[in-house]
DNA sequence: TTTGACCCTGTAGTTAACTTCAGGGTGTAC
DNA sequence: GTACACCCTGAAGTTAACTACAGGGTCAAA
């Protein structure tokens, strides 16, 4: 399928045609080609950017940001070292996340194990303040 | 510091006054002792709990979710078994989380590399679509 | 050639997560 | 004892990110 209508990006990305258009109508998505009728007419490159948002969407970044992350490719009159500065200090932001992450997932692993697979109630379990161990450090 | 006013736990976890009463009139917060004026009274718990908020959510947890975490270790009707699942989906997603968080990574680091840090308009870069290379599988 | 699924624009409504405001009480430093 | 920063409640307003119309055109199959 080389070219698709909107109603086909928006099934093949698990989002709404609404959704499709209300990210043009915003800027995060690029105006499409038209046929003569004015239907939208998409390619692949469109439904990759859009698995794009909603997988950044879900790692807390906003709509805003995701946009910074395309601008980086997508302006032509970036220079290289802009986009190299960009793309570093986005690496580092995602870098904290990742440490975040891996600090929730391993509280979570306390508390899995420590509280046994079976009907045992809660208050017998003392985990309590095992899940948010939270040091000073900020994000 | 032992006992904190509102406006003292607010400067602390960097969060507003105002935040912090909407979390508690959501539900997201439990309900403080008052001194007989009826001001709020905060011990160190809150505080890491306002603190695990912020970063919960800049990780992309909503508030209604961030809040089930909380559940896992406040409700004392719950039991063991219970928990110990709902731990482990949570690890799950967390996983997955990190998964993504680290192929947008690479794929910075391959835009940072190939983006030289000089002046070189980045036209002649050939670098587009590498930051949003999708494989098929969805979060 | 008509029918039903799909597309168009424009505008209004919704939800989560705050933020501001109005009107008033509290606490402590001078 | 009075300023002034801080606290209280309740209600209304804001922003991001959708979501749902209304009113009308398009297209492919029967």
């Amino acid at each position: 399928m080389m070219e698709m209508t909107i109603g086909q990006l928006a099934s093949r990305t698990d989002t709404s045609v609404e959704t499709i258009r209300y990210y043009e109508s915003s800027g995060y998505l690029p105006a499409p080609e038209r046929r003569p009728s004015g239907y939208r007419i998409y390619r692949r490159e469109t439904l990759n950017r859009i698995k794009f948002i909603k997988q950044a969407k879900k790692l807390g970044f906003t709509l805003n940001e995701i946009s910074d992350l395309f601008m980086l490719t997508d302006d032509p009159d970036a220079n290289c070292a802009d986009v190299n500065v960009k793309a570093r200090l986005k690496i580092t932001e995602i870098e904290q996340k990742i440490t975040l992450l891996s600090r929730m997932k391993k509280n979570l692993k306390i508390l899995a194990n420590i509280c046994p697979d079976d009907d045992q109630p809660l208050s017998e379990c003392s985990i309590i303040n095992h899940l948010y161990d939270v040091p000073d450090s900020q994000l």
